[in-house]
Order: structure tokens, then C-alpha cells, then sequence
DNA sequence: ATTATAAAAGATAAAAAGGTCTTTAAATAA
DNA sequence: TTATTTAAAGACCTTTTTATCTTTTATAAT
């Protein structure tokens, strides 16, 4: 459903959310490091974050990425809807052109609730909600 | 989720169920015009289900493909499994190297029962249930 | 000022997914 | 038996996704 980039700006902001401040920021390496990505690769989510100004970043010695307040505040549906767009969330399980409950494919009455919950559970919070339930050790984010 | 062919095949495989029997085959053709698939990749497509034996074929005049008994019992499932591999009922919504309650991601609560209810539904329930419910008209499976 | 550091930018490339086209083989109808 | 029809096979192409590498720019520490 989401791709791999989308996964790995995900993760990578919850990551900066537990571990960073504008006084302690880190770099795209230490990030794909922990969370065990590529890179380079990361590396460019990170820049496209930043230019959504999702993510914060100064360059130089001491410099890498961050979370503002702002930044904190946004859902982690910002976050997908940025990296992958919001199609998902329509389309048909089975590739009908419409996915609609007036014309519903064989799996819609599964699909529909569960687009649904996930969609409010993305959109209804912040990504500092997220990183509290991490921090509470009631989810994970890394592989270890 | 499905990739594009295995939504290809499953309409197709249905649609079969539907309009074709041994004596009234029907080519990749129609099967591509009346569900709006291309044509030739869904040849492809069927070529493969029918060497795995989920749907029957033969060549010639009055050829095409068509359903026995035997692949009208299948499940769905057979043929996501056919196309798809089952990996996508395995991997975490989120990225992390395995979905378990035991270390959930942030979503795990709603993916997993969601990933449940799907599975079921497509192992529980043959070619020919898909079918009758279309003929009923409870669920469509093309795009007019 | 100089140097070290890290992101930004951009070119390049490998892999996977999606799709087309041409040729060959099998079956049937004439 | 020949022509026709349709699937099978396989070579090829395009786009998207995933990824790497190199160069440039900004920043901070010295
Ligand atoms: S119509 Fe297929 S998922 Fe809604
Ligand atoms: S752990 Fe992420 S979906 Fe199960």
C-alpha cells in the first residue's frame, strides 16, 4: 500500500522526533544507520521532506535534520501525502475503476472500514503522538 | 496491496466463471475488452494461470479459455498466490522487518485484522462463490 | 580566512513492474 | 490437406521505483 520511500520518511521522522532537537540534530547517515536504510537513498527523502518544510535541516559542522514544534504538529498523513499522495486511500482493492460502496467489488465491505481506520488513524495524529506510544514502548520503529 | 496483474487475473479468472464453460471458450480478446485490460499483457497473464492450472485453455478455432470443475473449486487466494506470492499478507504496513503483535508498529492494531479478514475471505471462498455473488448482483467485477 | 562537515543538487544506474510485438505451435473447420 | 484461428513462447520496450555517486553550497568551528 505505501512504498518503500514512504516507509522510510515515516520512520525516519518518528526516529527524529525520539532523538533529535534543534541543539542535538543528526544526520541522514546516523538515521539509515538506526533504522537500517539505505543512505544515500534516505538522503533524499530527507531533502524532499525538508523542501515540504515537513522536516528541518541546516547544513555545516553540527548541522543535519530536526523537528521544529511546527513539524511536530503535523499528522503522519502529511508525511504520506507527501511522499506517495493520498491515491491509496481511493482506489480499488481489486483495480475496479472506482471503488465506491454503489458499485462495491467482492472484498470492498473489508476494504472500506479498514482504509478508513487507518486513514483517521493517520491524519488524527501528530507525529509527537506517535513517537509517545514509541517512547511508552506500546509500538516499534526500528529492527533491532 | 495486489499488484496489477494479479487484479488482472482475478477479474478475468471470475469473469470466466461467469460467461465461459468448455463449450463456449472465450479469448484473452474479450476477456481484455469487456473488463478494459490490455490485451496482450493479459494474454500473459492467463498464459501463466494456465500452466499453473488455475484456468484451462486450448489453442485453435472455437479455443480460448475457459473453467473445469477443478478450477472453479479453487480459491481466490490460489490465484494472488499464483501471481503474487503471499508475501504481501506477511509484511509490515510500516517497513519493519516483520509484523508480529509481539513488536507491533504504530498501526498494527488495525493492519493485522484487516490483513486477517482479507485472507480469509480470498482462502475461504471458492472461484464459483465469487461468481454467484456477481450474478446476484451483490458485487461487481467490471467497469461499465 | 581556512578547514571540516553535512545537506542540496543533480546525474546516473540497476531492478521491478507494466506492457507490446513477432514468431511458433496446436487445433479446428472447410 | 490447407487455411484459419487462437494460445504459447519469447524477444523487446517503457515507466516507475529504488538506489548510488559526484559535485556544489551552506555553516560552524578553528
Ligand atoms: S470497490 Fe473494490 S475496494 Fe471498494
Ligand atoms: S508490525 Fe507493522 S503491520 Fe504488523
Amino acid at each position: 500500500m505505501l512504498s518503500n520511500s514512504c516507509k522510510y520518511a515515516i520512520r525516519s521522522v518518528i526516529y527524529l522526533a525520539l532523538n533529535s532537537t534543534v541543539n542535538k540534530k543528526i544526520g541522514s547517515k546516523e538515521v539509515a544507520l538506526k533504522l537500517n536504510m539505505p543512505q544515500a537513498f534516505l538522503a533524499k527523502i530527507l531533502q524532499e521532506l525538508t523542501r515540504k518544510h515537513l522536516i528541518s535541516s541546516t547544513k555545516g559542522p553540527k548541522g543535519g535534520f530536526f523537528l521544529t514544534d511546527e513539524n511536530l504538529n503535523n499528522s503522519v498523513l502529511d508525511i504520506v501525502s507527501c511522499v506517495d499522495g493520498l491515491d491509496a486511500f481511493n482506489v480499488c482493492f481489486l483495480g475496479l475503476r472506482t471503488c465506491s460502496s454503489s458499485k462495491p467489488c467482492s472484498v470492498h465491505h473489508i476494504v472500506e472500514p479498514f482504509k478508513n481506520d487507518i486513514f483517521t488513524q493517520l491524519s488524527n495524529n501528530t507525529i509527537t503522538q506517535f513517537a509517545n506510544d514509541i517512547r511508552k514502548g506500546t509500538y516499534f520503529i526500528s529492527l533491532d
